[in-house]
DNA sequence: TTCAACTCGGTACAGAGTACGGATTAATGC
DNA sequence: GCATTAATCCGTACTCTGTACCGAGTTGAA
């Protein structure tokens, strides 16, 4: 019953599905959200059930392809560019022909979420104590999101639950089983450390994109602006600002390294969690 | 020449505003990015600059005013609903009036990013030492995505340096002034802090946003969600994942306390910083 | 053979950002 | 006072979006 890997691969022949409550019912603009339509068919979509119908025409497509489509899509020119019309044409299919395999833009990006977590091989034991497992869970979902950056974009409360999903999370609450923290503990444990990859994640990401998007890099950026800044600001008035800013920028020779940022957040979060581990482990 | 409170008071008479590079020539579906545009036009509108023109009609707007309208509106119906067709309504303009104040939707949003860091008054000694003061930034952070959730929406790599952000980063920075830290530490320790109060409150308003939108609680969700969930998957291949999303669930009457987490989060990150000073210090 | 179920996809619609250009208004130069 | 010039204001139009709707073609079962 439970598929492990990706999921959908066989799923096709929901017939015309139509949208049981369509509460927003013009377009979708701005930010993406999971798990909007029905459940039930949420689940049938990410966990594969619904079996082939009998009649009518063979399916040219399955969910997986048209997901994996999405993915690089979205891989190569961000969420932003992810339309209906685009996938479809990567298929080789029209645009509204999607909508037999998958009810909306949505629940497509939910599989696609599932899909790419499919790719957290879970390596299952990692030698070391929790400490070590955290930062395999750390250091794996940082790279996840540079992997798939349109992950960032996509409001994940509620998550569509999908067998990758699950899997992945079980996989990181697992690193800190058994060492005398309770369950409410765990789990904000686990919170804290994936918060802070994908925060960290997040400013990288957003660097690279508006790299891409100006042709400018950060530093390069920084050059055009920061005189323009001067004519404008008395530096005086922040010093503090300033001195880190300029500290900051010549070190790195840009405005920010990311991967500073996020092993030097890491160190001092597993550091944080050392401590109350400590006070229950004895 | 620095104005400390809201900036562009009195800027008006940009003229016709005409893009100078147009490098993403379409209508701007997507997230929104900060610090798209022209910087030099970017730093006159966020700083004030720009006397009032001498010849033509007295403008019947300010740029401050559309900000306003636009922080109303993003602030009540969220970034995705905000549409210069609205802005223009709420103002009583027409809608291409407003492109005589602002070069376009990307700079608005800058200046109401701005706009709202000014509420951060920066009360400006917060007793106790650096711990202490983290902590007011931190809760100051997570109070600010709460009063504006669309703030979590705007990719902010490259921030559009007004001056209330720059007041706003120069004060955090003052938190972790002459402790022992070097100026790179000093950086990114404040942004550890901040990035888990951005990250902490995503969380919430994501969850208060799903809320909104579907009339379902998270409970609710959840316990129409997870028995359909139940006939498909295995739990006993889940087992920790099941056991502690339990726990959370009945523990909160809720998937998650993002408040609970916030703070937890929170005291182990300030206790991992606690040790790099500490090392310091002595 | 008939028919129901299914896949495929063309057309249409509302709503987005904004380029363009015309109408109106106000201050300056003669 | 009058023409010139620089602003403001904004209606129209264009492209791109997600997707509702419906007709056409395809297949297995009765």
């Amino acid at each position: 019953m439970l598929a492990k890997t990706v999921p959908c691969t066989h799923i096709t022949g929901l017939g015309r599905m139509t949208r049981v409550s369509t509460d927003h019912s013009g377009p979708q603009y701005g930010p993406q959200y999971s798990g909007s339509g029905d459940p039930k068919r949420s689940i049938e979509l990410l966990w594969g059930i619904q079996e082939r119908p009998k009649r009518g025409p063979k399916p040219r497509l399955t969910v997986e392809r048209i997901a994996r489509a999405g993915i690089e899509v979205a891989d190569a020119e961000g969420l932003a560019a992810l339309s209906m019309r685009q996938v479809a044409d990567r298929v080789g299919v029209g645009t509204m022909s999607l909508y037999t395999y998958v009810p909306g833009k949505a629940e497509l990006i939910d599989v696609m979420l599932d899909t790419v977590y499919g790719e957290l091989v879970a390596a299952d034991e990692v030698p070391g104590g929790w400490r070590a497992k955290l930062e395999h869970v750390a250091r794996q979902n940082w790279a996840l999101f540079h992997r798939h950056p349109w992950t960032l974009q996509v409001a994940a409360s509620r998550p569509a639950l999908g067998p990758n999903a699950t899997t992945k999370y079980d996989y990181e609450l697992r690193a800190v089983e058994g060492i005398g923290l309770t369950d409410l503990e765990m789990d904000a444990v686990v919170s804290l450390i994936v918060g802070h990859a994908e925060g960290a994640a997040r400013r990288a990401v957003d660097a690279a994109e508006a790299e891409r998007r100006t042709g400018l890099t950060d530093l390069q950026w920084w050059e055009a602006y920061s005189p323009l800044l001067d004519e404008v600001v008395d530096a005086n008035q922040f010093a503090t600002a300033a001195r880190v800013g300029q500290a900051a920028g010549t070190a790195y020779g840009a405005a920010h390294d990311f991967e500073y940022g996020f092993e030097f957040g890491l160190q001092r979060v597993l550091d944080g969690i050392e401590g109350l581990v400590r006070g229950r482990g004895s």
